[in-house]
DNA sequence: TCTGGGGTCCTGCTACGA
DNA sequence: TCTGTCGTAGCAGGACCC
């Protein structure tokens, strides 16, 4: 990168993600305060309309929060498979400007057209032209910032943002520049906490230096950083402060681990609850690990108890695993070293250490079932599960009383549903996709 | 106010072998 | 044989991101 030829990074952000889609496939929903996210007592929200944050609404809020706050919101549980449905379509218009892009989650990404600029004109009109392209296309607006780097640029985008207010959503300038001898200004004016990787404890171990905001954070001395934050994160910081982000957009990043977590509608106690439940995990990890071709070393259990402390054990183990007996008998052993007793409110399980081909062991001898006969059985599993759906086969630890249906939550991506706390562990009832709040208040059209 | 789920990265500690 | 040092791997926890 040189003065004269400087990078040109495009921040593209969709605005409200989640709610937009659901608006868009739903109109009725249009001008409402719109809330997505767990719709049980621990749930959490994942996205919010504007005219729901207008009211104070806003993403990671415990779901009982935000119905005290917006009673008459329209509640909906979230339908993550249909979010990444779109979300691929995004990408695909995003690569068609540049094969430069990184996606950061389901509804951003960075973008390099520093190239792309002969063919697309200037980085500002390519901006201008990823906004025209996904209204037209997809009917969603989204923030564009621009910049020499992706922390500018990710900050440049929010600024760019529509705002919430109580008369409804004041449009945003949908896309920011902010050229480089604009960036000290720029920075200056933002709170400490824009800065990537400066959460709560970060900003309180910054308080303590007297450093309160961006301006203060430049006129401290690297050493008096990384003696504070530690090494990786006082130059981090030190570095952003400054504007200097040379991070490259890498449009393939390698996987570094695959896991699955699940609070409880109630807190377990007993190991064979828990047991019954790691079951579940332990079959959906597996699952997700063979449908990507990895298996791994490494595995975790997560256990977060009643009053939120939250244990992690770990093995790793002499060859890497992707099938639920084997990912079981390790997470077992990991688990029967916890005391439950105090309750237990979620439980996780990841895999780390990934290879992208697995090594079949040696089998020596003994009892159950040799590797090759678990790998054929999880063959099998997968080819009846794609052929007849994800509840047509399953552990048998996970049949109900009858022994004719399996005991298999949904997909709860931002905590336990309503229905999972007064069933239990047990099967979910038919749903429309929709909730709608208990206050009593009418929130139909 | 009562805190989801899927991740990544870093740090401190311990064990172990050279 | 014992002790100290160093590098590395594994483990646990914390902080952060979306």
């Amino acid at each position: 990168m040189t003065a004269r030829n400087p990078r040109r990074i495009l921040h593209v952000d969709m605005d409200a993600f989640f709610v937009a889609v659901e608006v868009r496939d739903r109109p009725e929903l249009r001008g409402r305060p719109v809330v997505v996210g767990g719709t049980g007592a621990r749930g959490v929200v994942a996205a919010a309309s504007y005219e729901a944050r207008a009211r104070g609404v806003h993403s990671a809020q415990p779901s009982a929060r935000a119905r005290r706050l917006c009673p008459e919101a329209v509640f909906l549980p979230g339908r993550y498979e249909r979010y990444a449905e779109v979300s691929r379509r995004i990408m695909e218009v995003l690569r068609s400007f540049t094969p430069l892009v990184e996606p950061l989650s389901l509804d951003e990404a960075f973008l390099d057209v520093t190239g792309a600029q002969r063919l697309h004109g200037p980085a500002p009109t390519i901006a201008g032209a990823v906004r025209e392209r996904l209204r037209n296309e997809e009917g969603l607006e989204c923030s564009v910032g621009v910049a020499s780097s992706k922390f500018v640029a990710k900050l440049a985008s929010a600024v760019a943002k529509p705002t919430p207010s109580p008369t409804g959503p004041r449009p945003g300038r949908g896309v920011v520049v902010v050229d480089d001898d604009e960036v000290p200004a720029f920075l200056r004016s933002l709170p400490l906490g824009a800065l990537w990787g400066v959460g709560p404890a970060t900003r309180a171990r910054l308080g303590r230096l007297g450093v309160t905001d961006v301006a203060g954070l430049a006129a401290m001395p690297l050493e008096a950083l990384t003696g504070a934050l530690g090494e990786a994160h006082g130059r981090h910081l030190y570095d952003l402060a400054r504007g200097v982000d040379d991070r490259p957009v890498v449009p393939e990043r390698a996987r570094r681990s695959v896991g699955h977590e699940e609070t409880f509608p109630a807190d377990l106690h007993s190991h064979e609850a828990l047991r019954r439940e790691l079951v579940r995990l332990a079959d959906a990890v597996a699952a997700r690990l063979r449908a990507q071709g990895l298996s791994g070393r490494t595995v975790t259990l997560k256990v977060r108890f009643h009053d939120f402390r939250t244990v992690t054990r770990s093995a790793t183990l002499e060859h890497a695993v992707d099938t639920a007996p084997e990912l079981l008998g390790a997470a077992g052993r990991l688990l029967d070293a916890v005391d439950a007793s105090p309750g237990v409110r979620l439980l996780g399980l990841s895999v780390s250490g990934l290879a992208a081909a697995r090594q079949l062991p040696l089998d020596l001898g003994g009892d159950g079932p040799t590797a090759a006969a678990r790998e054929s059985a999880s063959r099998a599993v997968e080819r009846i599960r794609d052929r007849f759906g994800p509840d047509a086969i399953g552990p048998a630890a996970l049949l109900d009383g009858t022994g004719l249906r399996l005991l298999r939550r949904r997909h709860r991506a931002w905590g336990p549903a309503e229905e999972d706390g007064r069933t239990g562990a047990g099967p979910n009832p038919p749903s429309d996709g929709t909730s709608r709040c208990r206050s009593g208040n009418p929130v139909g059209r």
